[in-house]
DNA sequence: CATGCTTGTAAAGCTCCTTTACTCGAATGG
DNA sequence: CCATTCGAGTAAAGGAGCTTTACAAGCATG
């Protein structure tokens, strides 16, 4: 496993993936900012996603997002004040409390679905990449790394 | 651009991205780690990069890192602390101050530039992935949406 | 019914960054 | 020759976003 001493000077595997995840990430993230949610970042997309159409505990969530059930509490309790989730009586009773999403939660998520559909298609035109390609190779590597399924989505810095 | 109701439940094409990069640098991170560095942080290992043979100012440093010229000076603190960075005359002169190198660090970027492509032979293996043919289409995608000098690599969370 | 388990919360602290504000050294221009 | 200016470096405070520590509330289980 000698080192290849003329190899292409291309930018190395992890470098192309960290550049391609951020410039595509900012990519969305702006078109979500002008369609009318400046101060949404990411991982409030992700927990609309996470809550889905049935809700889920601030401790599932924690989970879900790889934090602390108190930084999922914190981050409850800010979309809350925004008015884009609720707390509910969990069926379930005891101390739970079910955290649902609320219609402007709802429509956000359509609207960032429709941004994200729009730039995958877009970035195969205006790059030339072969996305659906990228996206089975990429598969391939997420799937043969982390099985079924993979941990949280952090911030990995 | 209507939506395909019926597409195949392959995740988002940005999901992949990050998923994929954030396995890849978690395991290149636990080399390193391993490897004797538990407290160089890939933003070091990229200070190393930034810096190699000539060194550069703390300022040059920090437009490279895109952050403030603050932040790259409380990074450069620490390095020279822990060994791995020197502050030197500067030729030009002036309040300049020349950040090179020490032999320290020139023995972490040799260990981590091993590791990273020991570990890229692996993945092809371990996961099937054709990453030369990976690379291609991310280079594609990178060039196509940054031109030839992308920007500095930030946690994007 | 005491114990323990899990959920939720409260408060403090930590890390890494920015903002604000300053100093130092050199170049420039009258 | 000196005043101005300009860029590099540094110091201090503050903030965003998390964790750690600690505790209270509700339920299950022996």
């Amino acid at each position: 496993m000698t080192r290849d001493r003329d190899s292409p000077p291309t930018p190395e595997l992890l470098f192309l993936l960290g550049m391609a995840f951020q410039l595509v990430l900012t990519e969305f993230n702006e078109r979500v900012a002008a369609a009318g949610y400046p101060d949404l970042r990411p991982v409030h997309g992700m927990t609309f996603q996470i809550l889905g159409a049935e809700g889920a505990t601030s401790s599932e969530l924690a989970a879900r997002l790889g934090v602390t059930k108190q930084a999922a509490g914190q981050l409850v309790d800010d979309l809350e004040h925004r008015g884009y989730v609720l707390r509910t009586a969990h069926p379930a009773g005891g101390r739970r409390k079910l955290v649902v999403l609320t219609d402007a939660a709802r429509r956000h998520l359509d609207i960032a679905g429709d941004a994200l559909h729009d730039l995958e298609a877009e970035l195969a035109r205006r790059t030339g990449a072969d996305t659906p390609l990228l996206r089975a190779e990429l598969l391939r590597l997420v799937h043969g790394l982390a099985g079924d399924d993979p941990p949280p989505l952090r911030p990995v810095w």
